[in-house]
DNA sequence: CGTTAGTGGTTTTTT
DNA sequence: ACCACTAACG
């Protein structure tokens, strides 16, 4: 075992030794935060502490997985497993599914993520008849409902909080509070909890259960919080309840990197600290081993603009290095060559890594730019965030089988499967079903299985298709406990027909999906062995929940060392970097045209802007472009205000307006002289096809065909001779399908080889 | 019922 | 430029 306690300074030393009491560690960007955390954890548990009565909040998983190993490198891995380390969201999620009877929810409730909780929201303001007015968009709606609960507030305190009620009355939402309401109560039919549940769930549990609050609290003898910040009022109570008994929390934080109020954080939690906890000591780490001195120092001159600060001097001891580059492009292409032309560069000049390089950006939408120019230059990237692997469609399909096997009752998950792959279960009758839910208050499931479904007027062969999709889904359930996570899932992907779908057509995008699907196959096989050796929980269940509380930094795969990273400043906290490029850093959208409007939007926006600067340990390189496509517009951009915040004397301008475009012509001006073509030429040949496509059917009499009626179908067969009226004359080969659904395949002379369907193709029988 | 062309609305940031 | 929803058609 090392001597870790002579690796830290005196505020370090002092942070990591007094483990008693509540604590404040305010600490600096790069001010080896991390590290005190860690060592705090390996120093307690040195002291003969539990390892289970230590729970340790970060910010993602991947912090967890890095810290668990760390402190295994110390006092074991054995011990540092039995940690309870992790996320908020999977902390409490893992506690709400042993709790989750006295919450009435099943062990193996759902987790919504965000693109459920829409479609359930879209089908609420169907039902009430509100999905036509614009004010209602699903994800304003999902906004509100997020921060309310984030604040503790359930619906009906909602409905009497003035301060909602008038701001929704503003924004036109005066049914909010209904909605609401509503928005729970078919979670709750759904057995399923949305990422805030997960918080307000655990409040209410430990709200309405004394002794189970108890039991939590007598265990957690020591509480770790980082990135305090950027905890919301929920997170805040929980913690604040949890540490009632013993009062050895300690929290870790740096107001000036608080970045998440848009989610409900109150950078309040850090600041009143000190009320909450009396008789609290402080710590501060105050000196940045990261970045060199320019750097910490144009940081440091960027956030003095800010109000609301914890007073603290953040200085470097490293090498001055050298100044902050700035290059101002004429276009959003040019300024992706200048980047990737600098990176490359760079790593030749300093022989650094592509791993040595990230690229920060305000929004996703940025990262196409870059990325288009990496792979023209054939440099290895990765990108971080934006649409993750388990976003894509065929992921999200199985993974919705698997949510239905484990629990029927998620019908979101049921909405998104029964009728993929086709089973013939339409728009019609799922709407039939959706009314039969609500008016009975059951869930999907439980109305597709209610032994009543028969007297509700569907017709037999929808009854039966309903009962064989059921049939599926039980047969899926009933194998559940007997089958590995593993083979359960290769079992439902093949049996669900997923498989033979992907196979039939022999396309390129459904070989890529086939093999994403063996990705996911694969991924589940891990996660069981790698728990199953350290001994933690491996079930479907516990996969499904792993998957929906992944963070964005989680995503990291062995094979992606050394390439540049993509990511947006969001997720890039906690992170560092040699050279770091800031990009888009215009007015408008960084800070972003939304936050703009107020100073307390500016003011996070800023300290968004010192989270990127600090990432960097040597060489930051901040971008701007004149042009800027937006909503499919060319649009003019002006630099940011914070360049000229920055003190001026860590910056370093080019003096000459120059254009920046790295081979001179052909990149920049051709690309975009290609776009404008591209856009008139489509645009025009879109209004002639039109056009000319109306004066066809004007001039044309549509009586002359038309769709037959049944008892001329039978007159179709093989052999016939038709004309059709856009196709011409053709042969009928072979036909399929049964009355009413014949489907006919036929030769065209003109068209060639079509497939048609007889109750609709407008036909005329020649012989 | 399922596919497709057309249309309108849209962008911060994420568990 | 892109996506999600709709209307129309086979």
């Amino acid at each position: 075992m090392e001597n870790y306690l002579q690796q830290l300074n005196e505020a370090q030393h002092k942070a990591v030794i007094n483990t008693e009491g509540p604590s404040l560690v305010i600490a600096g960007a790069g001010s080896g935060k991390t590290r005190v955390l860690t060592y705090r954890i390996a120093y307690l548990l040195e002291k003969g502490i539990a390892p289970w009565s230590v729970l340790a909040l970060t910010f993602t998983n991947k912090a967890a997985r890095e810290m668990k190993n760390r402190i295994g490198q110390i006092v074991g891995q054995e011990t540092a497993s039995k940690l309870w380390m992790g996320t908020f969201h999977s902390v409490f999620a893992k506690i709400l599914r042993i709790e989750s009877e006295k919450l009435g929810y099943p062990s193996s409730f759902s987790i919504y993520d965000t693109a459920d909780s829409k479609s359930l929201i879209n089908s609420i303001l169907k039902e009430m008849g509100l999905n036509k007015e614009k004010a209602y968009r699903p994800g304003t709606v999902l906004g509100r409902i997020s921060a309310a609960k984030n604040d503790l507030i359930i619906p009906a305190v909602y409905a009497r909080d003035p301060q909602r009620t008038s701001a929704d009355a503003a924004a036109r939402l005066f049914r909010m509070p209904e909605i609401y309401q509503r928005y729970m109560r078919e979670c709750r039919k759904a057995g399923a909890m949305d990422f805030d549940d997960l918080l307000l769930n655990t409040n209410i549990l430990f709200r309405d259960n004394p002794d189970v609050l108890e039991k939590y609290q007598t265990r957690f003898q020591y509480i770790l919080v980082d990135e305090y910040q950027d905890t919301n009022f929920s997170q805040y109570l929980i913690t604040r309840k949890l540490a009632e008994k013993h009062k050895n929390i300690c929290v870790v934080g740096d107001d000036a990197q608080s970045i998440y109020s848009f989610r409900g954080a109150k950078i309040e939690n850090i600041l009143n600290f000190r009320n909450d906890y009396q008789g609290y000591q402080l710590f501060k780490l105050e000196q940045n081993y990261r970045s060199t001195q320019n750097i910490v120092n144009a940081a440091n001159s960027i956030i003095a603009h800010n109000d609301k600060q914890i007073k603290k001097e953040v200085y470097s001891q490293n090498e001055e290095g050298q100044k902050i580059n700035m290059f101002q492009a004429q276009s959003e292409v040019d300024e992706g060559f200048i980047v990737i032309n600098d990176i490359n560069d760079t790593r030749l000049r300093n022989q650094c890594q592509y791993q040595d390089f990230a690229i920060l950006y305000r929004t996703n939408a940025q990262s196409r730019i870059f990325e288009e120019a990496l792979r023209k230059k054939n440099m290895p990237y990765k990108i971080y965030g934006g649409l993750s692997f388990y976003q894509r469609k065929e992921i999200k399909d199985l993974l919705a089988y698997l949510r239905i096997t484990v629990n029927p009752r998620d019908s979101e998950a049921l909405k998104r499967v029964i009728n993929y792959p086709a089973r013939g279960i339409g728009k019609t009758t799922m709407e039939k079903i959706e009314n039969l839910a609500n008016q009975n208050n059951l869930s999907l499931w439980e109305v597709i299985t209610n032994p009543a479904l028969p007297n509700t007027g569907f017709n037999s062969g929808t009854l039966k298709k309903l009962s064989s999709f059921a049939r599926l889904i039980s047969g899926f359930m009933s194998q559940a406990p007997n089958m590995s996570a593993f083979d359960l899932t290769n079992e439902i992907a093949t049996q669900s027909g997923i498989m033979k779908e992907l196979h039939q057509e022999k396309s390129q995008e459904n070989q890529t999906r086939i093999e994403n699907l063996e990705e996911l196959f694969n991924a589940i096989r891990e996660f069981s062995d790698e728990r199953q050796e350290s001994g933690e929980n491996n079930s479907l269940v516990d996969f499904l929940e792993e998957v929906s509380l992944l963070t964005d930094q989680d995503n990291d795969k062995p094979d992606d060392l050394n390439k540049v990273t993509l990511m947006t400043i969001h997720a890039a906290k906690g992170l560092e970097f040699k050279n770091v490029y800031i990009v888009g850093v215009e007015e408008g959208l960084f800070p972003s045209s939304m936050a703009s409007a107020t100073e307390p939007g500016i003011e996070e926006e800023r300290r968004l802007f010192y989270v990127a600067l600090t990432r960097a340990e040597e060489r930051v390189t901040l971008t701007c472009a004149r042009n800027r496509y937006k909503y499919g517009e060319l649009t003019f951009a002006r630099p940011s205000r914070f360049l000229g915040e920055i003190n001026q004397e860590y910056l370093n301008i080019p003096a000459e307006s120059r254009s920046f475009a790295p081979t001179g012509k052909e990149t920049g001006s051709f690309a975009k002289k290609k776009r404008f073509n591209l856009k008139d030429d489509s645009a025009q040949e879109k209004k002639k096809f039109n056009f000319s496509g109306k004066t066809l059917q004007n001039n044309d009499s549509p009586s002359r065909f038309n769709s037959l009626a049944p008892g001329e179908q039978s007159q179709i067969q093989p052999g016939v001779i038709i004309e059709h009226e856009r196709f011409g004359q053709g042969k009928v080969l072979h036909l399929e399908g049964v009355a009413p659904n014949i489907k006919a395949t036929v030769f065209f002379k003109n068209a060639g080889q079509k497939q048609l369907l007889l109750k609709f193709a407008k036909l005329k029988i020649i012989t």
